[in-house]
DNA sequence: CGCAATATTGACCATCATCAATTGGCGTGG
DNA sequence: CCACGCCAATTGATGATGGTCAATATTGCG
């Protein structure tokens, strides 16, 4: 729970990994990045790391494991607005908006670390470049927000599995988390509904379709995309909007 | 189609109005950003700004009229991702994200400023606030995509529309251009149908409900809350996402 | 072994889409 | 001044995607 943490070199070398995805770091600014003060806390599954009211004095970096983005409605219902993977920093956004307008939750055992808005402050006022990066990071979560919001309000229920698997592989990629077309991913049935504004019910007959075409295989193990060809057309997946320029693609 | 017009004064002052509702501004700030240096441009209705692939050098200035941003999928199918009023900058995300993922376009005879990023780098550099702020726009406008997906996603037609129109409301509102409960909204049904994710004819069908029942009231010309409470309740408006704070509320 | 969460399947239904036609407003040209 | 054409609005009839309800099968795990 402390600052150093002996076997984290690994982890926190995925946000160095990410933030060089998004644009050229010289040595200097990838050891303020790698760095960095934080305290580590180990998640269980559901649990909540900051939620819709607050006014966090950190943010987030995910280590490993799982993490989701999500807000409440009526009755129960619940949208998640993203996934995210180790690597990514998903309440950045807290740096410039203080109160948090939606909640984030581990949606799997999951370490993460707690990076105090001061150090960050600082960090980016030493290395404007750094500045630059982290925001070009909220832009590109925008993108996907947009993405997703074009894939719930006018494609169907395939296309829109299919599109987040595709995304999912690429993104799950860039840092480094791939193997051969599989990449872990602890979503249930109901969370993957929850993200795409589907039912649990809808969504595993659309999984039996999908598996059956031999498009994809999903389970709570992970992902396998078994023919990427097809599952790209199927959700009509164009890969411009992860403005993931310097990664190798699919 | 030169830098300074006589009678832009008003329409610049937007601007101003915007920035400063997302935090302070101090008088060398605020005339930075009345001095900037811009080309104006007249739109029809229908012309588009920038497109999918485009690498603009230059951001958009709403001076008046109505822009959204939309995409395109199969089958001429489209979805719009935001609407813009007077005083937004709808591209500032181009200032750090170089290739457009989306297209921008007017829904109005609208008048538009160009602003050269150069300049815009240059003001952030010597107006570090300004960068902040830009950076918060940016982020409220991914606070306001997050909201869309949570109603496209879980929110029937009846909802979507009176959380569309309870938020133009207070984003009208906040550049002074509502009187009364009215604000004007020349969005067409079909418009309105892409950015919910929504058929024309199921829109005109809320529409005549949500007339009967005394909520509201929308035509080419714009928008009538006629009751607030009950339109609010109905679509579970919470302006927490809208950041408003140094605003005057509903 | 047994609970609890998740996955799976069936039956039925509702919201919203699709198709098609009509109306109304408005600008333009004869 | 009126006819024509166009676009948006409106309404009806019909249908499909996906939701709801409910029961059963699995799987993970203490």
């Amino acid at each position: 729970m402390t600052t150093p943490e002996p076997p984290l070199r690994a982890e926190r070398e995925r946000l160095v990994q990410k933030i060089r995805s998004l644009g050229e770091l010289s040595p200097d600014e990838e050891n303020a990045l790698r760095a960095l003060p934080m305290r580590v806390k180990e998640l269980r599954d559901g649990d909540d790391i900051v939620r819709e009211g607050d006014r966090p004095s950190v943010s987030c970096l995910v280590l490993n494991g799982f993490v989701c983005r999500y807000k409440l409605v009526s009755e129960g219902r619940r949208q998640i607005l993203a996934f995210h993977t180790p690597g990514d920093i998903p309440d950045l956004q807290t740096l410039h908006l203080s109160v948090m307008d939606h909640n984030l939750g581990a949606l799997a055992p999951s370490k993460v670390g707690f990076i105090e808005h001061t150090y960050l402050h600082n960090l980016v006022r030493e290395f404007p470049n750094i500045g630059h990066l982290f925001w070009r990071d909220t832009l590109i979560d925008a993108a996907i927000f947009r993405e997703w919001m074009v894939g719930i309000g006018r494609r169907n229920a395939h296309q829109r599995i299919a599109h987040l698997t595709c995304e999912m592989y690429l993104r799950f990629k860039a840092v480094g988390l791939t193997t051969d077309h599989h990449y872990p991913f602890p979503a249930t049935q109901t969370e993957i509904g929850d993200a795409l504004g589907l039912t649990v019910v809808h969504v595993n007959r659309v999984l039996r379709d999908l598996r059956d075409d031999g498009l994809v295989t999903i389970d709570r193990t992970g992902v396998h995309i078994t023919n990427w060809e097809d599952l790209a057309a199927l959700g009509e997946f164009d890969p411009l909007y992860l403005h993931q320029d310097r990664s190798v693609s699919a």
